[in-house]
DNA sequence: GTCGTGTTTCAAAACGTTTAGCTGCGCCTG
DNA sequence: CAGGCGCAGCTAAACGTTTTGAAACACGAC
């Protein structure tokens, strides 16, 4: 039944190849590949014999000869800053399950937010040939040879949670601006009129948009805009607490936090001061994670879609490297305000909550270590 | 200058191949490997022909081919039950860490805890011929077909964070009997004497070690065992309330928590029952995370080296691959005793706190967003 | 008998590398 | 000047697939 042909003798060490399958069986090696990718018409018999011979060798198809010929690899290369920032677990995850799903797999680079770092895990993955890249740009501009390079070639490129002026490619990021004006609007809505701001550095873009929807709530709502409740900070614990003295000493009644780890700060500071939240003023906080359902009391927060911003990017770049050219999509993704109870709508919402585990999204994710 | 081989002319859409470099500077392919190598001898002159052909055409190897014809991927495969399991990140980016180091890259893939996903996930990067695998094994066993297949395919599987008595594979694992031993000798030393435990699902190995060694510091520190003072909990935030509450019944003055998440819902059980921590029970958690540093007290915990597991058991991994074969080899690291305020040596820690940020390990990888 | 048509199978080229084996060539040595 | 020895560079095989074009064969139709 086998050795019919000339093919080379299998080689010890290594796992079964096509041609070992097809003197085992007797065949050529494009039936072999045709049963494989079980193409319309083969023999019954033929088939059977194959698939006899592809058990007994435990015969599992190479998938790096199959990139080099048909030019795929099926991976999509994935850069973000630092995986170990609670932030981009889920944009991860967002985008391995969209890719998977699509028969992709994720090659994941950390940049440390250092242009170095991700030059260099740009320029491998092209070496690899990766089928497409979600970037999540580091602070700063590409050197003039990879700029080019990152145009010429011609693999798509998708942006994650960034946008830059000088690269037309597409990108998917979160409305911010909107994220902030509903934050606003519902401390006015709960009675708050002297509404202060603790805000991210304006430097960077997405600080700059949770300013402006902030100020635009104000006026829409006919709120007077008060310089001295504009606390700017770094985005870090830290300065939250810092904001959060220097703010409260104005006695708002309303405080806007852009960003999670400055509002742990601010609550640091409340505490201190011998101030209560619901009570003497209501309290709006950005991004949102499970374990923020351990403070008391639960936090208002406007959640960021992040696992949604990872497979919505990934969805995105599986599109261009199927062929969908066309001019660059920026994708703005809603946030969503959950509304819990640091904003003084306690009695309502905690009753809701109480059918509910302590703190949501669900932690199950979080057990077993 | 060009133009003198028969060699393919270079396709329209696509990357610059190394024969188009050969082509374009008027040398064998074998010379440019040559010179992309840096191998000893290519004459001057024809180096830097090739030099600027290859810059000329912003030629880049194809690691695809290199792979095949090395046989060698210089990938990793790294399977882990969910990335936003915040235990995770940080063995991840261990690993990512020490395998760039070794010129090698991961391919991430969660397995949500599900034997199905486990296997095709393994069967995936076995086709894509990944090096060698790390495995944070999900609960239950493999089907016997791929347990077979991991025994006779010949590349080397690292398993993390877990061990399989039916696979004898290298593990590297944390010394989970030892920190539970430690904490519980801290407790001893801060002269509390009715210790009590809240623990995690004993049919899990890990949740048993610390069990054990629980056991053994109250004998070694001899102090009675109490069985009203163990309580069982599922590692879940609720769980470790209800323990709570069940376990401070019984008045202990000191309390051992196996994990982080049953610590903050004990943290819940105790403000609601009015007692104070360090004053009224000492208190030794589980497992650091940047974010308890905003919990008061500040808990003293035993850390689990997250990045070393990460990193050593990269390194295995790479010197299995580079051919050190032998028996196999159970790696434990040691926790670490962050000694904070939850003990009652409150004055002495927090001067030496207060020199550090309010949070540490730095939340520097918190920022920007 | 010849021609077309369709089915099943095959041989060989292609993908982009690395590398073993070989060819000249210049230089040294006797 | 013959022989040996390195050295620089080349040719061609190999890696494990997919896929093109064609062969072999059967079956009817003309």
């Amino acid at each position: 039944m086998s050795s019919s042909k000339r093919s080379r003798p299998s080689k010890p060490g290594r796992a079964a190849s096509i041609s070992d399958v097809a003197r085992e069986s007797g065949v050529s090696i494009f039936t072999v590949s045709a049963v494989v990718n079980n193409k319309s018409h083969v023999g019954k018999t033929l088939r059977e014999r194959v698939e006899n011979a592809i058990r007994k060798l435990n015969y599992r198809p190479n998938l790096i000869a199959r990139s080099l010929i048909k030019q795929k690899t099926q991976t999509i290369g994935m850069i973000v800053p630092d995986i170990v920032n609670p932030f981009f677990p889920m944009v991860v995850r967002g985008a391995e399950d969209a890719a998977q799903k699509q028969g992709y797999n994720l090659l994941l680079c950390n940049s440390d937010d250092s242009l170095a770092k991700e030059e260099t895990a740009i320029e491998l993955l092209l070496s690899k040939r990766v089928d497409g890249i979600l970037l999540t740009k580091a602070a700063g501009e590409f050197s003039p040879a990879l700029h080019k390079t990152i145009q010429e070639v011609n693999i798509p490129f998708v942006l994650v949670m960034r946008t830059y002026p000088t690269l037309t490619k597409d990108a998917v990021i979160t409305d911010d601006y909107q994220g902030a004006y509903e934050a606003v609007c519902h401390l006015a809505r709960a009675g708050r009129n002297r509404i202060g701001l603790i805000s991210g550095p304006l430097r960077i873009s997405n600080a700059k948009e949770r300013w402006r929807g902030f100020r635009d709530a104000l006026e829409e709502k006919k709120l007077p805009y008060e310089p001295e409740l504009v606390v700017e900070g770094d985005y870090r614990i830290e300065s939250g607490f810092r904001a959060g003295h220097a703010l409260l000493s104005h006695r708002p009644d309303g405080i806007y936090v852009a960003n999670h780890l400055m509002t742990i700060g601010l609550l640091q500071a409340v505490e201190e001061m011998g101030l209560k939240c619901p009570e003497d003023f209501g309290l709006v906080s950005f991004d949102d994670y499970p374990w923020l359902g351990v403070f008391r009391p639960r936090l208002t927060t406007v959640e960021l879609p992040k696992h949604q911003l990872g497979s919505e990017a990934a969805e995105l770049l599986i599109q261009r490297i199927g062929g969908n050219h066309g001019k660059p999509v920026l994708k703005k993704l809603l946030p969503e305000l959950r509304i819990r109870e640091s904003c003084g709508f306690a009695q309502f919402v905690s009753a809701e909550h109480r059918r509910a585990a302590p703190s949501e999204p669900s932690d199950a994710s979080l057990v077993n270590k």
